[in-house]
Order: C-alpha cells, then sequence, then structure tokens
DNA sequence: CTTGACCTTTACCTAAGGGGAAGGTTTATT
DNA sequence: AATAAACCTTCCCCTTAGGTAAAGGTCAAG
C-alpha cells in the first residue's frame, strides 16, 4: 500500500502521514526499489489509531504516546485512564475560559445600540477596562514623554 | 517612559509591546539618543487597548483593527458590534466542540476499570473506533505490504 | 513519446510571542 | 577608575500540526 491509499482509508492526509513519520510515531514497513513508501497492515492500524486519538482531541505527542502503550503488549489500563482523565480535565478548564469570555464578551454587545450615530461604548470600555491612567505626569523624565 | 514602564503599566511584556510594533499596531512616539523606545501617553493607551482586546478573545490580528476603529474620529458602532457578535458566535462554536470531545472521552473514560490486570479498553476503542478493516488482502500489490 | 498521476525531498508559511545570544548604555558600587 | 547590575537594542531559533508550493524522479496509458 503506498501513502495515497493509506490516506484514503485512514482519512488522514499524505502530509500528516509524512508528518508522523517524521515524528517517529509510524515508520513505515519498508521503502520500494524506487523510494516510495510502502506501509504494511500493522502500520496502516497504528496510523488509524493516531487518527482516532487525534480526533478525540489528543495532541500529536500524546497520541504517540497512547499509540506506544497501544503497540506495547503490557496493560497500561490505568496510565491510559489517567492520560484521559487529564485530557479531560484540560478541556474543562478550556470550557470555563471559553464560558468566561463568552459572558464579557456577550456583556459588551449589549452596551452598545450598534447605531451610527454615538461613540461606540464597546470600543470604550476596551479603552478603559480596569485600567487606573496613572500616566507620569510629573516625574523627572517628563520631557521625555 | 520606556518599555520596561510600560510594560509594567499594561500588564504586556516587552516582547510582546515589541511583537505589536512589528505589527505595525503601535510605534513607539520616539526614540532616544541611544535607540532606546520611547512611549507617549497615547502609545499607552493604545498599548491598553490591545491588552484588554486580547483579554476579551481577539486575535492580534483582530485587536488591530479594533484599535483602528478605536483611534479613528468617526463612529463605527455597527462595525464593532458586528464583530464582536462574530467572535462570540466563533466562541460558542469552539465550546461546543468542546463539549462534543468531553462527551466522548468521558465515554472513553468509563469503558476502561483502571485496573492492571486486563486489556485497555481505552486502546481497544481508540484502535477500532468507525473503521472497517478492509486492508488489501488480496490486491494485485498484496507482495509489497 | 508524451501526458497525467503518482512519488520523493526541501523549504517556507501560519500565531503569538518565549528564550537566549551578542552587544551598547547608563547607573551604582567598590 | 574599574566593574558589576540593570537596562536597552537587534537577530535568530523554537513552539503546533501540518499546508502549500517547487523541483524533480517514476510509472502506466494513450
Amino acid at each position: 500500500m503506498q501513502i495515497n491509499d493509506v490516506a484514503r482509508v485512514t482519512g488522514l492526509t499524505p502530509k500528516a502521514i509524512r508528518y508522523y513519520e517524521a515524528q517517529s510515531l509510524v515508520i513505515p514497513h519498508q521503502r520500494a526499489s524506487n523510494g516510495y513508501r510502502i506501509y504494511s497492515r500493522e502500520n496502516l492500524d497504528h496510523l488509524c489509531f493516531l487518527q482516532h486519538a487525534r480526533a478525540v482531541g489528543f495532541s500529536v505527542k500524546e497520541s504517540g504516546h497512547l499509540l506506544a502503550l497501544y503497540a506495547d503488549q503490557a496493560n497500561h489500563s490505568a496510565s491510559v485512564k489517567a492520560l484521559v482523565a487529564e485530557k479531560l480535565s484540560q478541556l474543562q478548564q478550556k470550557r470555563k475560559e471559553i464560558e468566561r469570555l463568552e459572558a464579557t464578551l456577550t456583556d459588551l454587545w449589549a452596551c452598545c445600540d450598534g447605531q451610527e450615530n454615538s461613540r461606540c461604548a464597546i470600543l470604550d470600555r476596551l479603552a478603559t477596562a480596569g485600567f487606573d491612567t496613572n500616566f507620569p505626569r510629573d516625574s523627572k523624565e517628563a520631557d521625555n514623554v
């Protein structure tokens, strides 16, 4: 199987497949005499694994780590479950941050009437939000202002 | 005011301030004879604006766009409000995607008992999820596998 | 024999700076 | 005076996860 076929089957792009190879995650089983990459069924299996791990939110490096645990014959239930739990906690944190931004932006959105007849309140609030204008007016380097 | 003072007041890093300058967003009012950047009160105001725009989720480019509207004397309420609405919609989309990942990962997390005594179900599900194993077993290039 | 569809490597691009090198100023201390 | 601390400058490489060419080799079909 050469790279385009693997791409079609796995849903990855050839570039992504080469990238995972550059990261030493999936090395093609062999090279044809013309230099073309040739993939084994195991290669394909591993690339699918990576695709799925990426699809549920793991980074490439993390996916590679999971792949190593998968390829290893030993049992790694605890480590894997811990990785999933950590990723879940990261996602929760990300979601909370997004919710915070949503709340702030909704607030900002509401404070401007959207009519072109007055100074936009959003801009003014972005300019002043929580900033006390303690510019050094009388300091010794005032002439450098 | 030189760059470190501005950094302290705005909460930005000197590196970020130089970066915004490289993006032509805030050019220091003048340079001292030794080449040091000297910032005016307007510079400071604009850097604060950028900091706040960044803090509510806008990219640097978007923040620069908003800053241009802010610095312009004309009224831009409608455009600004539209930009905020678009950013809100992007955030909603991002949040929905995160919620989807959270659901999937919660599912995965639950399917493994976390004991080291059995093959991890998470790994197995990552390996097979939705993938029909149609590897070309009898195709003409089967010897290349 | 040439066209089109493959494949290869190389290198530059993205966002938003972080980290550090190499070097020039000024200030404070010895 | 000499030197060290604390500034400042520019320049370059690093990060994610590949995308997008460029330049060139290979292969099957018309």
